[in-house]
RNA sequence: GGCGGCAUAGCCAAGUGGUAAGGCAGAGGUCUGCAAAACCUUUAUUCCCCAGUUCAAAUCUGGGUGCCGCCUCCA
């Protein structure tokens, strides 16, 4: 369904192309070079502001006092700075400098992705300056839209506070990863709209994790049946839960569709749990069952989630299962329950279901 | 101060004019040697507050309150 084909550009291979990306706005009158620093002259952008929807007056007014005097407009911004005393530096036309922030992004898709690149995404805290003024030099330049999609999604606050490391609360997904699966995050990620601002808390995690449960508990159900259903033909019932399970699909893409609708998409998905649950049991033909898992597992693989696979028990351990479930059978529940206690302190967990013993590790 | 956005149950969260999705937690039930789990059922006369438009508003308009992002350097 989709294909992974990622590129990690370094800026510092592309100087030379952003060199001549400047040359090429100075050529076209929309840049200046002051003692060294270029400059791009927002007046010569179209629709300067038109992506934040921030007019060049608005941001006259708002603005705090600007010291830099080389500027012909407060608004506008570097595109190749000056090198100071120590820093590194690349020679150019100017002199010895370094690119500005803005210009690498809008050399980079360039060059990488063409004039008009489709969708370009970025936290919302990005959208200005920064987004803006790559809209305005590849617009400026090349005379074609720049992005024709802009997706900026909301900022990750943690207890309900900016993440930063002053806070003390600064950390990794790898920190994460060290007390929740990181599919938990992932689903957590996908549990608001990405342009929503989201919270990350213990409690939230908590939750999200218990609701993922649900949903690889009805996929393990659904394994279960597929084990024992029958293979014969439908009646007529039967062929309408197919069209049920076609209609939840139908939701999950149209939700997806819609501006990336993750949080309403996975709804479908709980939906399909939940009917399968209630109305499957070992009546029901394979083909139903087949049909729904496939849907199901089909969905939940464009979210990136449901793909752990059931572990394999040491022998060792499936051995003292069936032990106990001999003993169990014999009604010698003391035997059962040592056994139950000593696979605990192994770190399994048994659970006596409907369908057989379950384990799973703590 | 300027611009933009958000406010929905105990918690998370969808819904942007037609009468409140889904999940977590809670409660009740089924199953069960016990325990646990699983599963089923159930949970907002109401969407921050006040006015207004409309046959109809969580959704539109105006005002208020609270919260977030950006408006400086660096990326």
């Amino acid at each position: 369904m989709y294909e992974e084909k990622t590129m990690h550009p370094k800026a510092t291979d592309f100087i030379q192309s952003m060199i001549e990306f400047i040359e090429g706005l100075i050529d076209k009158g929309a840049a200046y070079n002051v003692d060294g620093n270029v400059y791009f002259n927002v007046n010569r952008a179209k629709d300067y502001g038109k992506l934040s929807k921030k007019s060049i007056d608005d941001l006259k007014s708002g603005a705090r006092v600007d010291i830099n005097q080389e500027k012909k407009n407060p608004m506008d911004f570097a595109l190749w700075k000056k090198a100071k005393e120590g820093e590194p530096y690349w020679n150019s036309p100017w002199g010895k400098g370094r690119p500005g922030w803005h210009i690498e992004c809008s050399v980079m898709a360039k060059t990488l992705l063409g004039e008009t690149i489709d969708i370009h995404a970025g936290g919302e805290d990005l959208q200005f300056p920064h987004h803006e003024n790559e809209i305005a030099q590849s617009e400026t330049l090349t005379e074609k839209p720049f992005a024709n999609y802009w997706l900026h999604n909301g900022m990750l606050t943690i207890d309900n506070q900016k993440m930063s490391k002053s806070l003390g609360n600064f950390f990794t997904v790898k920190d994460i990863g060290k007390e929740f699966d990181l599919e938990v995050l992932r689903f957590f990620l996908l549990s608001a709209h990405y342009r929503s601002p989201i919270n990350f808390s213990r409690d939230v995690m908590e939750q999200l994790r218990n609701g993922l449960e649900r949903l690889y508990n009805g996929k393990s159900n659904l394994e279960y049946l597929l084990d024992k259903a029958l293979d014969r033909e439908l009646t007529e019932v039967e062929k309408d839960i197919l069209k049920k399970i076609d209609e939840y699909k139908y939701d999950f893409v149209e939700n997806m569709e819609d501006d990336i609708n993750t949080a309403d998409a996975i709804s479908s998905l709980f939906e399909i749990v939940k009917y399968s649950n209630s109305n499957f049991n070992e009546k029901t033909p394979k083909f139903v069952i087949q049909y729904t898992y496939d849907n199901l597992i089909e969905l939940s693989k464009i979210l990136g989630i449901l793909y752990k696979k059931d572990e394999i028990l040491e022998e060792e351990i499936l051995k003292l299962i069936g032990k106990r479930t001999k003993a169990r059978k014999e009604k010698n529940y003391q035997l059962a329950d040592e056994i139950r206690d000593e696979l605990k302190e192994k770190g399994i967990i048994l659970e006596d279901t409907q369908e057989g013993v379950k384990w799973k590790r703590v």
